[in-house]
DNA sequence: ACCTGAACACCGTTCAAGT
DNA sequence: ACCTGAACACCGTTCAAGT
């Protein structure tokens, strides 16, 4: 009566009892597949060879799962850290080796930046931020909203990347393709370059604000003209 | 036999037929209520007095209704022109309004800023964008994806700052409460300095890079060491 | 302790039928 | 033309039962 449930060529797997880090994996191995949303609970325990319900036993439930399968590629995010060279491109490799992780699991991604737990205290990746941050000359007490605030613009970018709106809105309103042929068009995909755009913006107006707090004025007053009191 | 189903106190709604407006204003007010995740194609036409199918007739599906709220909302974002203050006064006041509709539908906007239907071409907000844009001085053929960086910029602040990885990460690294308390911590909440301090640091960016190409120099080139051949 | 089967309360959507 | 009812193919999750 009962049926085997096996692959069909013989190739038998899970020989092995189910663990919670087994079943992140065969989540991420979905996910990477067809996204978050095709995603389910019953998907997954066909995936794993298990009956739907087997994997509750070591899941509370799917958003649980969703944080944990965030989490975990959170943290295998190591990152180089670079120490001799210049803050401003310990950022840009930074934020290029975070790139790069969302390149690789975009499915996943699109759907974790929304929520707070890609970035974890213990991560490296905050570490070596916080530490970049701190070589800049950041004044100590913004440094942690500053690495924050960093975090938020370039998963901004990302979100908007991998969402197509970037490509989308960049061709909103078409550039005259008259005679602007001079700045070599092949230097690689659209994004690529908007992404170093983006960062050496930042990077200037870091830059400038650190500059004008250099003679005894806080970052936070460098430019803006309307500090109050 | 048929049970009459309208509002317990008498006053019944939709004596008028269905509209796609209609629709997509209930789809509004229930997401507001309860978010995204919550808003189901039956639950909507319970709210509307109408067959759980009947929405069907107006709306193709549920995705559709989705993108429906969200190019509503974001064709509802008027903006002031305010056409004679200085370029960064008027994208200050750009980013701010955006924030100030984000704060109006958080629970639409922490989904829509994930499609790139927000932002469409006709959008007094994209044109002002755009003129605003060209008003800085920023190369003509660099507006569109400058205008596109500044978007996802934005919108990855209010992201994070909808979804509270914004606060949560301030705080991953707690700062000494020693003696740091002479810059006025009465500001107002945490969220409204730190949007203010990206603004300035991305203005103060964007200034530093069309004072380097000033001289004749590209924009892109302004600050950036890497710029090959 | 770990897994299973049946069941519950939902979904989105199709489709034939009503008015 | 617009709305309805029943039905289909799914969901996530509970729970009592198996080994």
């Amino acid at each position: 009566m009962k049926k085997v449930k096996g692959s069909p060529r013989g190739t038998r797997r899970r020989d092995v009892p189910l663990t919670e880090a087994g079943i992140h994996a065969a989540a991420l191995r979905l996910i990477d597949a067809d996204g978050v949303e095709a995603l389910t609970m019953r998907k997954l325990a066909t995936a794993l060879d298990a009956n739907p319900m087997s994997p509750y036993h070591h899941v509370p439930n799917k958003d649980a799962l969703l944080r944990g399968v965030t989490r975990m590629v959170g943290a295998q995010f190591r990152t180089v850290t670079l120490e001799d060279a210049p803050w401003q491109e310990r950022i840009r490799l930074l934020a290029t080796d975070f790139r790069t992780l969302a390149h690789r699991h975009p499915n996943l991604m699109a759907y974790s930046f929304s929520q707070p737990d890609i970035i974890q205290p213990e991560d490296p990746f905050w570490a070596a931020l916080i530490a970049t941050l701190e070589a800049s000359g950041v004044s100590h007490e913004e440094i942690p909203q500053v690495a924050a605030l960093m975090c938020a613009v370039v998963i901004g970018v990302l979100i908007a990347e991998l969402s197509g709106a970037l490509h989308q809105w960049s061709n909103l309103k078409p550039t005259t393709p008259a005679a602007g042929e001079d700045w070599s068009p092949d230097v690689g995909p659209e994004e690529d370059r908007m992404f170093r755009l983006v960062l050496d913006t930042i990077i200037a107006g870091l830059e400038s604000r650190l500059a004008a707090a250099g003679d005894g004025e806080d970052i936070r007053r460098g430019v803006s003209p309307e500090a109050g009191p």
